[in-house]
DNA sequence: CATGAATGAGCTTTCATTCAT
DNA sequence: GATGAATGAAAGCTCATTCAT
């Protein structure tokens, strides 16, 4: 169940062929991998085909250059687990509430927290110079996932759990959180011996409570 | 009007002093452009000079390195503002959200909507590759923003508007909402014609407001 | 027949694989002659590079800075010098005298009328700008070459053939002969037509011979 | 009675114009001074031009390039102390052995130790750059002294104290460890913690002896 | 197909030299 | 004359990319 697809082993060959139909798929996890910790720009091509086992000069048997590479590590990586959720949106049966936690929780486990994350920042990072992959990640991405978030959100105004408010932005306001956990993650946190007691999960369950409950203490509330 | 440097106020000097004096400034903002445009590895010093007008020699005239040029484009551009913003703290009379508003909407103004949000965007994208200038961020910008924004909370507690909260995460959900919307305004947003109708100050104040009074109805408060 | 690497004896490689195995000693033989002919500092990375037939960026490929080649070729051209010198007077059976003409004499075959002879010159006018050369240049060529003639003197006066003397300096004024000639060659008289008739060789056995049996006569010895 | 000929002071001129009259003299010892300290390429015009208490601009006034300064400075600073040696050698009354030792100890602390030993050093690193430097070297310096050494050499003989030798070569050998001394000092022994035993004259007084007095045992002499 | 030696454009930084003031 | 801001030619080093083997 890696992120990267790697090709269906037809049995009938030989393990070197074998090998050679998997090259692409080791090249992409390891170009991924560095790719997220040491960003685009600082990662050699070379380091990249080491790990994957293989010399410099195969690297670009398969990919025509470092920019190609990077592309098809976004795009190949970005086979969200949306549809998944989607799914489990039709089916909840608990509070709209609780649907957005399990949904916060589910995909720190689940994206926040791995390489996946990763290739949010490495995104963000690179969008400027890779418009194309940009425009993909928004349409692939983005798009679904406000979507749902929105459907969650609607959902829980029409049972009357939430108030009437502007979905969209609400819907940015948990994005919000979920995005500067990643770029934490990935940028200044292992930078900084600071913070060493910032917790994601619990930022995220503060995070929702906060949009939940709200600040302001309940006795002064009509007065404000 | 330039964030940067003030022009020169004496008017006794000839013109090649004062073009001396406004060298620093014009390479700031000549570097501030290119940096939030291209990225920072990816600007060459000499392109900086050449948008200032001047020579790549004479950057170095005025900065000892790239490096430090990076550093002198946040100082300039971030830290003198937070300096003022803990001034104004400390006369501030109204409530503490009113100060959270205006905190907010004077961010946007003066950082969030101009080309030093970039920086933000940034230090996140090359901050593994310069963990040093990771710290110089942190200790310049994060750090005394964190301070600003919790002693603000801290003080709604103390005078009774908010209740006991996890002051440092909830800061952290302040934060994320600015971190996101530069971000989106230097990553994303430029590359995607979508989303033409998000508007970044209505969605701080929607955030704001749904942190101080929550999603939930009044009503089913406390059953939950 | 060149002082720096012996060609390959394999005969099995392809014909790249033979350059491989030469270029370390054909770019370590342009270094010498260019570092010679102008100073390390005069002289380009990408000259040395052009005089051994390759680019700029093979030179890197085999030599991780310009210094790291400095030092190989000081290591290549006399470290091993010396430690064969140290292998043969281990075996020599003939007198103290004897062993240190043969000494001088094969340090001027082999190191002081080559190429060779040019390091010390150039290690002398460097060092100062590159101390750490000047270390690299003492621990591995000074101090084994002190005490290779230390062991000599020692091993004369042991043997009754010298009388006790200041063994560490007496070493010096066999050294001061070696590095005079040195400077010579490769400093004042490459400029200068005069002095055409100084012989390096005859200069070395007259040195050599003052040292051992003095100058003055041998009648109003005692007295003065 | 600095080595650099101060310009004679007219008295009728105000103070600026004396100033100006100096400057040349002032660059050329703080050149003097920090080529001897750091060499030729690794001393900057501008420090020059700050230790002679100018700016870098004015420098460039009066010589029209650094290697123009070069060579002015060593050439205003050869005026050699041989004409003063060569009269005390007219009027010399003791042993010729005597004559040697004074002479060599005169020459340590009246050029050896001072900055014109630097000098010394300056023109081996340099020579091979600035050939009409060398020449200039050699024709008064070298010359001059080797001649005095030999007619000392020379009177040794003919007074009966010295043996018949080869005036030239004894000559170098003696030349040679007064280079020796100057290269040390100028170059290996700054960055080495070793030797830090070394002294001077007491290696120029075994020096002396040595050659003097020879290594081998007074008994087997004959024998050999 | 796979390799890895070789390439050379490209980047930051230094510093002698110029010239407007 | 004096100044020092400005210049731009180098130089060391990196690394994506090529191609002979």
């Amino acid at each position: 169940m890696s992120i990267v697809s790697p090709p269906p082993a037809h049995d009938a060959h030989s393990k070197r062929e074998r090998r050679k139909e998997a090259r692409p798929g080791e090249l992409l996890q390891a170009a991924l991998e560095l790719f997220v910790e040491k960003g685009y720009a600082a990662t050699r091509a070379e380091e990249v085909a080491t790990r994957a086992g293989v010399s410099k000069g195969t690297l670009f048997l398969y990919f025509s250059s470092k920019e190609d590479l990077f592309k098809a590590v976004i795009q190949s990586n970005l086979s969200t687990h949306l549809m998944a959720w989607n799914q489990e949106f039709e089916g909840f049966e608990g509070s709209s509430a609780d649907m957005l936690a399990y949904g916060l929780t589910s995909w720190w486990t689940q994206i926040g927290s791995t390489l996946a994350g990763g290739i949010t920042k490495l995104v963000m990072s690179e969008a400027r110079n890779f418009p194309e992959i940009a425009g993909f990640y928004e349409r692939e991405v983005v798009k679904p996932g406000q979507h749902l978030i929105e459907r969650i959100l609607q959902r829980g105004i029409e049972q009357g759990e939430f108030r009437a408010m502007d979905v969209h932005h609400v819907c940015m306001s948990l994005v919000s959180a979920m995005m500067f956990l990643m770029m934490w993650k990935h940028s200044l946190g292992p930078c900084s011996a600071t913070n060493p007691s910032f917790d994601p999960e619990t930022f995220l369950r503060t995070h929702l409570n906060t949009l939940l409950y709200g600040l302001l203490q309940p006795a002064p509330r009509g007065t404000t």
